[in-house]
DNA sequence: AATACGGGGTC
DNA sequence: GACCCAGTATT
């Protein structure tokens, strides 16, 4: 029996199914989901899956919407560039492909936001096309099979592993095979790896030498300092109004703190009473209108994802007080 | 080849 | 608190 053999009846049997993007499989469905599970978790992204399709269903009225209402249905996601190349890449779609994703390598990897191992799950997935991807979950489950003890971030190493995974890649039953093998990255060849339920057992070569520890190997981990960054918002007697950060840097174009859409409503609420005492003597009667625009309305939980547009909408009044919210941020130095 | 980009989960 | 997660683009 081969690699994808096994893959494949061991997904049939013990593999994740009824997740909400393998029904009704279309490339446009793969996608998004592609997209939202890059560096994220399933249990994170199920509920954002949901509400963006519910909003957004085709490609058209995606690439119609306006970036602004893309990113409010992003908000708390993380990594919003993913949003915003979304938003382009079915712009590019629509304009340039006829509204259909092309069913090949090259050009779906010359589209935003989309590299070659997004590019070969939409195939693989969506057209039962044999590609290979090489995630995490796939670079894991494969450098532990062959003892690959190597920092998995080298050129040479990483043109290994594609070929290793192109190889092993099932010719017939692709979208099984790719989705069982990342199921099988993420249930069974974890962190702490489930040797004893694993298909592969017999023939890895981690297993055989208890290496499982040691792979994936990562390197080194860099030093850290903390610099502070700063958002800023306004407010009048019943307005808040938040600026847009910078293009570049720490959270590129965006409205508000992240920790806001942590805690939003909470956090929102504090940070609107403690500027309100040192303002307003009645800051009760004023905070509720403050909360209420503040609020993300798709979900009523305060996450303050302002759009210009919106902020206009409300009118931008003329700033009374001046808030400065500084948040530490870890960045990584040489 | 290294780094930025985020929020949440896990141990 | 360190580490990881269905990676990609930029430098």
């Amino acid at each position: 029996m081969s690699i994808a053999e096994k893959i494949i009846a061991w997904q049939k049997k013990h593999g994740r199914h009824g997740l909400p993007w393998q029904h009704n499989i279309t490339p446009y469905r793969v996608w998004v989901s592609e997209i939202m599970l890059q560096q994220t978790q399933v249990t994170t992204v199920i509920p954002y899956y949901q509400r963006f399709m519910s909003r957004f269903p085709s490609l058209i009225s995606l690439a119609n919407a306006s970036e602004d209402v893309v990113i409010e249905h992003w908000a708390g996601l993380g990594y919003y560039r993913r949003a915003r190349y979304l938003h382009l890449c079915s712009q590019v779609v629509r304009d340039q492909h006829n509204g259909d994703f092309p069913s090949n390598a090259d050009e779906l990897i010359a589209l935003p936001g989309i590299g070659k191992s997004t590019a070969h799950a939409i195939l693989s997935i969506s057209h039962n096309m044999p590609y290979a991807i090489l995630d995490g979950n796939v670079k894991r489950v494969l450098a532990r099979y062959h003892n690959i003890s190597d920092v998995l971030t080298g050129v040479e190493t990483m043109r290994n592993l594609w070929k290793i995974a192109q190889t092993a890649m099932s010719q017939t039953e692709c979208r099984t095979y790719t989705q069982g093998i990342m199921d099988l990255g993420a249930n069974i060849c974890k962190r702490q790896p489930l040797c004893d339920l694993c298909p592969l057992q017999s023939g890895c070569k981690a297993y055989k030498y208890n290496t499982q520890g040691n792979i994936p190997n990562k390197p080194r981990k860099k030093l850290k300092r903390t610099e502070t960054c700063y958002f800023r918002c306004y407010m009048n007697s019943n307005r808040l109004w938040m600026e847009q950060r910078p293009s570049s840097g720490i959270w590129p174009k965006l409205w508000s703190p992240p920790y806001c859409t942590t805690k939003p409503c909470e956090k929102t609420r504090h940070i609107a009473l403690a500027s309100f005492r040192h303002t307003f003597t009645h800051f009760h009667m004023l905070v509720h209108p403050i909360i209420i625009h503040t609020v993300d309305p798709r979900r009523n939980t305060g996450g303050a994802w302002f759009a210009l547009d919106q902020a206009e909408r409300m009118g931008i009044p003329a700033a009374v007080k001046k808030i400065i919210k500084s948040i530490q941020h870890e960045t990584k130095v040489s």
